[in-house]
DNA sequence: CGACTTCTTGAACGGCCAGTCAAGAAGTCG
DNA sequence: CGACTTCTTGACTGGCCGTTCAAGAAGTCG
């Protein structure tokens, strides 16, 4: 059965794809139905026809950002050896920063600023935070457990441990990185750490 | 010269000690002037009488949080052997969730929260931030500076990169456990850094 | 006491916000 | 074409928000 009545005249994904990029640069509560509207070039209606209210309009865009960054992290640590790819995970927040660094700037991460922002009046999106934390830990922890096997990772602790470390370190960063990023000690905390797992 | 006039009936610093912790539990945005009456037992005209508007009244609560930490952080850290303390201090989001886990759960860090809900937009709330951010590398730094002499600590890093990751290590937690803390992981992550750090 | 200052109280204000809705437009289907 | 469905548009609503302010209360000072 074909789909009836007038058809949409904006692209759904793209539009969710602009509305994460408005609510990463200014968080939830300082944007806005009206800067939507504003920057998206669609109208409340629509918007609140397509995407339901304020808040599911966000938690699809949060869903979104994680998916994209958990494709991107599978394939990255996908390797061996692991650690330089480890490296490059954790440096991320310094290089998106280098990209966009002029105007509109998405800033930390998106998971992270709804941890600090909605959780954890929200249960909905505790959920999806607490799940998001659950896969990083758990993809993260899979590489070190190959790493530790092939001897590259001190197996001084467990890789669960070391993964949850390593959530910490990004979230932090990632935060921290909002009030201004000094590149150099970002990347020699890093490194810091990473020297901290060499077998 | 005596002050003269009303002398005041609530007592300031208690008032703004309360209100912190109503910032600190559900954010600045959550948190309305009418709450802060309800909660205070203060009136409208009073509280702006005293504090100001609305964002000065928080940023002097977030003031006077990292004051109170600071001093914390010196008196923990001025001991040897380091990494003990240094445990602790980077433990101390588990224990303050073990404290307050019933009712308005203070959660995080109010700097953190700070920083993922006003910088990068609030000039002033950015300064309070990256300042209290630079003495607590500055403080861990030397610590560590001092542990490093002593061969408690690597010098693979430099005291200062090491302070960094502390940084992001303890800023990570504190924001990751707003959704929710598995104790046991949360202190192995912990140890599993500290040990990294170990000569 | 009376002048002066500061604090208290709570009503009032304008503004912005998320969300609704009615009227019309643009398709499909028979 | 005409019935039906869905999307678009933008005016509108009710509510909460931060902030102000006028009137009165409670002190000090001479």
């Amino acid at each position: 059965m074909a789909r009836t009545g007038r058809p949409r005249e904006f692209d759904r994904e793209q539009t969710l794809e602009r509305a994460l990029e408005l609510f990463w640069s200014r968080g939830y509560g300082a944007t806005s139905i009206q800067d939507l509207v504003d920057a998206l070039a669609v109208e409340r209606g629509s918007l609140y026809g397509a995407f339901g209210d304020k808040r599911r309009f966000y938690l699809e865009a949060v869903r979104l950002y994680w998916e994209v960054y958990e494709r991107h992290l599978i394939a990255a640590l996908d390797t061996s050896p692991l650690l330089p790819a480890l490296r490059e995970i954790l440096t991320h927040p310094v290089r998106l920063d280098e990209l966009v660094s002029d105007v509109g700037v998405p800033q930390g991460c998106l998971v992270g600023n709804t941890t600090a922002e909605l959780v954890p009046q929200d249960g909905e999106a505790t959920e999806i935070v607490t799940r998001s934390y659950r896969r990083f830990t758990g993809i993260v922890a899979d590489a070190l457990r190959r790493a530790q096997a092939a001897k590259e990772v001190t197996d001084g602790a467990r890789p669960e441990a070391q993964a949850q470390m390593l959530l910490y370190l990004v979230q932090g960063l990632s935060l921290v990185s909002r009030a201004g990023l000094d590149r150099t000690a970002a990347l020699a905390a890093v490194d810091a750490a990473v020297d901290g797992l060499r077998a």
